[in-house]
DNA sequence: ATTTAAATGTGCAAAAATACACAGGTGACT
DNA sequence: AGTCACCTGTGTATTTTTGCACATTTAAAT
């Protein structure tokens, strides 16, 4: 029997006929489409696509196949919306801190599917810049940016982010332009202030501007992006928050990439409790799966 | 979206309620259904199975699962059926070349599959222990145990295989028991004749046994097979082979396992042409297919 | 009660799938 | 015609999946 998941690869590529579009709805790269789809056709032992121009094109067994396919995705959409039924019996209230940009700009965007999930349950987001101690209870679940040393935690690596240097055209239209590192000293930055966290990568940035022009600087990720959008400088940005802004494009990313890794925390003693549970789960498959829009393109 | 090739595994341990019995008819390890079936479990966020007294038992959220899946299951059953359409318009020949035993006792109840694909190749099957030169164009393909060095061939390895020690019960029970592999000093063999090709994992038997007393030798596998079942002694045969002989137990599975693995090869100005470029992979997809009745259990 | 056999679970090693980086090639727009 | 953007293909590195060996548990049989 063949993989069925290669169906699901076939429906994509069949519908935007080209490997890198249906890579990008699939959330992979378009090598792996473009090897699932030949895994498929040797399994079955037929030619499903024809390479023309750069496009994949169906053959006649294709649009067999495609029949068949989309008679799958029926029963798996069928199936999705039958068992994806609301827990109304869960009730109380979980309180989840992170970082300031990933819970404003990136969580929030999430929030509704476990409100659709999970009714009765409230989801308070604490999505600030200061360092809350999950010890103290402020929060049953919090993300942060370090792995926390101190404390009877259950924490796992949910995943990771980049950060890319942003700006926008009209920006970049009016100063000089920018081919390597060095090139940033006669720009205009838009920057955190003093008192984050450090970055260790951001010694690469150090070494090449040795007295950055800063026009703008807040702790708050939101506003360095919105001044950035408006043509105020280049910021470093999450591209999470980075890439959702049409106006903003990235500077250098090939010299200037920065990984970061997520941890998610919850009390040992809480940790068997239903709805941290749930929300735990929720959180760390919302990570994984959103993986492509933390990492950026 | 979730793994709909998962949704094979859960029909599967839906039916078989066990993880050993689900892995054996998926090829797999059992390990692998508890991991893919935990994954799906994760993925959409219900319980699909009760683990209770050993074995799994699905839940209300479950069955309504089932009904999906069986579903699914139809469409991928009636596409198979409609694709696999017979190739009519290949015609030709095939000679493959391969060891003995792989030939008569595995590869030939395969061979049905490829007459009923293309039922106009005629398909030659030349299972000898005689060397076969594929050089001299005796055979278009050829699997052998050891990777040909010489010849403009495309060389593959298509696989592995198992041998173990086989015996009778009946032999078994008239003879000194066998808990290690010195006690084989004491016991009858079934054994090739001498110009057999050297399998190099075999000294660690003759650093056990000193004198071996032979009984009964054969160039011929079934041969060998056939006495063994009927309690002449104890012979080393491929697991593919003694595996199938109800008659027929393992000796020391624990102290004597062979692993050898299988090449197949074609001429290179002949591996374009579409009769034998079809063989090739179909005997490539068997061989990988086949995997665990080659390995054994 | 003890033994035996069969089933599931766990940690580590091997294998496979995937991402990544880069090369090459084609069409579109100057 | 030349440049540019975009798409696909290939080889390598990383991550994920799977297999394997072993521990543990439970039911059945002596």
């Amino acid at each position: 029997m063949f993989n069925w998941d290669d169906l699901r690869f076939f429906l994509e590529l069949a519908r935007r006929n080209k490997l890198s579009k249906a890579a990008l709805r699939l959330g992979v790269e378009h090598t792996t489409v473009a090897r699932r789809i030949a895994a498929l056709e040797t399994k079955l032992n037929l030619t499903l696509f024809k390479r023309i121009n750069r496009s994949y094109q169906l053959t006649d067994e294709g649009r067999k196949l495609l029949l068949h396919a989309e008679a799958m995705e029926k029963n798996s959409l069928s199936l999705l919306s039958e068992l994806e039924q609301t827990e109304t019996n869960l009730e109380g209230k979980i309180r989840v801190a992170t970082p300031e940009a990933f819970g404003s700009q990136f969580l929030a965007k999430h929030c509704h599917a476990f409100q659709k999930y999970y009714p009765g349950i409230l989801f308070e987001l604490v999505a600030e810049t200061t360092n809350m101690t999950i010890n103290r209870r402020d929060a049953d679940i919090a993300i942060t940016l370090a792995k926390p040393e101190r404390g009877r935690l259950k924490t796992i690596k949910a995943g990771s982010y980049r950060l890319r240097l942003y700006a926008a055209p009209s920006y970049l239209q009016g100063h000089p332009p920018i081919v390597r590192l060095t090139d940033l000293n006669q720009h205009n930055f838009i920057w955190y202030v003093d008192d984050l966290l450090p970055i260790p990568e951001l010694h690469i940035l150090d070494k090449a501007i040795q007295n950055p022009n800063i026009v703008f600087s807040s702790t708050n990720l939101t506003a360095q992006a919105n001044a950035a959008d408006k043509g105020l400088g280049i910021a470093l940005l999450p591209c999470f928050v980075g890439d959702q802004i049409q106006g903003l494009t990235t500077v250098l990313p090939g010299e200037l990439s920065i990984m970061r890794d997520l941890w998610l925390s919850v009390h040992e003693d809480q940790s068997n409790q239903p709805v941290v549970d749930k929300a735990r789960l929720f959180l760390s498959n919302l990570i994984a799966s959103e993986r492509r829009t933390l990492i950026g393109t």
